[in-house]
DNA sequence: GCCCGAGTTGTGAGCGTTAACAATGTAGCT
DNA sequence: AGCTACATTGTTAACGCTCACAACTCGGGC
């Protein structure tokens, strides 16, 4: 723990004249070059030790152009989704050897994400990753002036722009088919809000299977993702006796549909099948366990990482279309979706 | 959108040679310094929306020495309370100019912190907020070498740490509290894990609440923070008819206790009063909605960087002793919890 | 007309690192 | 012994910015 006498953090100057070496030597040997002889090499690194030298990441930067910082926009990270996702972004950008900075934002519009960008460019962002689950997230994304590479996550399919996001409609379509088969007349469908992707597929993919089934499509209310969203299009469903199946965009609404339900005496699975999207944690203990769509957000911030990197590396962006992942889903059954009643 | 002529980004020499000025006025500009002449002013911002300029913050930092980055270290953010907190911290930490870098830990061990902290020191972070809700988390801070200053933030307190919590104590004596008050002849607790100190102080909390009303202190188990942990402890509550009332230590694992009970067909209120900690959102719409403890993670957040950035300023460390901030709770009466059952 | 001071602008030297190149030393060969 | 080839080390100049200071302007008072 000696310091280098005078107040100030060691540099590399100290470690130096305390080997009995230039400067370059010391830079050699943290950068793991080869042409180092292993006995200056030791002499190096027990001056380091000694000194509790570590690099001066600024200067680094400043010499290589290489800030070796990645950007990260998110949006209300206190939701599980959006939390996990960049949980897998910050492990996979570390292990990758890359810092991770994020901004997240109160409110998706173009002006806020502007502004993020900005921010992260004032910060040399070697690239970015932006959560855009919003229609006008993508588009304001697309043609801004900012840091690149960018790639979107969660987001839809935009020109030009590289995408990882999850098969959405696929899961709904796989879950809609589920209730299908159990027996039910349809599947009503409580929507997440509008302007949000991944709403939209899912209405989608549920629309879809209802099509192909030739059966009748319902009208759907949109909630915002909250269970008293879900409580309140809930109440509305459980007063109709005529609904034997309900197919909610996500968990925490349909934690509020189930409560509905339950408040008006109808029993799930028995009278009603209630099923869910994003299978968060708490959802097998949900008064019943809840039959959901597993999505693994995890894997999309780490394929997004993996698609940001091979940007930063290759040569140029690919020149025909920009690349698109897709994470597929899983159906994960439980006890809150049954046959079908008996019609009486 | 004119590029600077070659190829690479324009520096702050070429915004010089476009306005026609110093380099040094640039910077003035760019700075906000004053004794800059409106119409320089005025042709220096031109020639940098021209260009499209923004100052390399790596040569920045090199110069000032200051690189305008905090770290966080930070514990299973998937969770609700530690995905709270960070937000409040990056929200806050933005606001003051300052970037956020981030490093989740899979576990929390001397060496994991240690190595988080190193990583972060490579940064050359100016200060760190560690979330570390873990005994062995703040005994590894104390008298760890690592990037100064340094605060812990929903960690118990430490000698010369200074630390940022949540008065979980005063919390769980309040729910508690409460319970007794609804004529229950004592109140059962389902604890955190071990080693948590969150866990910890809710325990002693329940016990003197428990004690100063004379009541018999139960036996009590660990869970592990999830539904699961919370149904399984809950089964053995609920088959005995004597317990009335039972505090669980957070609402993911009392989500599993109304489950166990309610599969045990003891009704909730009516039968048995169940309590949680936290007020996640989804409490509401638990069957029953759950009366919990609520606590303000994103206030943690923002105090613990306003007590960094004092840190920042001030000369000195405060002599004595390291700053304590408490965050007070706040009691959520929903109906999960009611008058003691006639004992029959 | 000249000098002074405040307001404004320019100059040069770092900040701590890496990159390019020059200068050693050291074997191995003829 | 003399030379070459290679391994090892040192030297110098960027990188793009801020800081300290020097050098100009331009009025007003004598």
């Amino acid at each position: 723990m000696a310091t280098a006498g005078n107040g100030r953090d060691p540099v590399m100057a100290d470690v130096a004249r305390v080997a009995g070496v230039s400067h370059q030597t010391v830079s050699r040997v943290l950068n793991g070059l080869p042409n180092v002889k292993p006995a200056t090499h030791e002499r190096v690194v027990a001056a380091i030790e000694e000194l509790g030298y570590h690099r001066n990441s600024s200067a680094r930067a400043l010499a290589t152009r290489r800030s070796q910082v990645l950007g990260v926009v998110a949006f209300d990270t206190t939701l599980y989704g959006p939390a996990s996702t960049l949980l897998g972004i910050e492990r996979a950008a570390r292990q990758a050897g890359y810092f991770v900075s994020i901004v997240s934002l109160t409110a998706i519009t173009r002006e806020t994400i502007r502004e993020a960008l900005d921010y992260l460019a004032e910060q040399s962002v070697e690239g970015c990753i932006v959560i855009a689950p919003k229609r006008a997230a993508v588009e304001a994304l697309t043609g801004l002036r900012g840091p690149r590479p960018l790639v979107a996550v969660e987001g839809g399919v935009a020109p030009d722009l590289p995408v990882v996001c999850v098969d959405q409609a696929a899961g709904a379509h796989q879950i809609t088919r589920h209730l299908l088969d159990l027996g039910h007349r349809t599947v009503w469908h409580v929507a997440g809000p509008r302007d949000w992707l991944e709403a939209e597929s899912r209405v989608a993919g549920w629309r879809g299977a209802l099509e192909e089934a030739g059966a009748a499509v319902p009208e759907y209310a949109h909630g915002d993702w909250s269970p008293r969203s879900g409580y309140e299009i809930g109440r509305t469903l459980a007063a109709r006796p005529d609904i034997t199946a309900v197919f909610v965009a996500n968990d925490q609404m349909a934690l509020g549909v189930l409560r509905a339900m339950g408040e008006a005496g109808r029993r799930v699975p028995a009278d009603v099948s209630v099923a869910g999207f994003d299978d968060v944690p708490e959802a097998e203990f949900f008064s019943p366990p809840l039959t959901t769509v597993y999505q693994d957000f995890g894997e999309v911030g780490r394929r997004g990482i993996s698609v940001l990197l091979r940007l930063l590396d290759g040569a140029a962006e690919p020149a025909a279309h920009a690349p698109i992942e897709v994470v597929p889903t899983r159906l994960v059954l439980r006890s809150s979706t049954a046959q079908a009643p008996d019609p009486t």
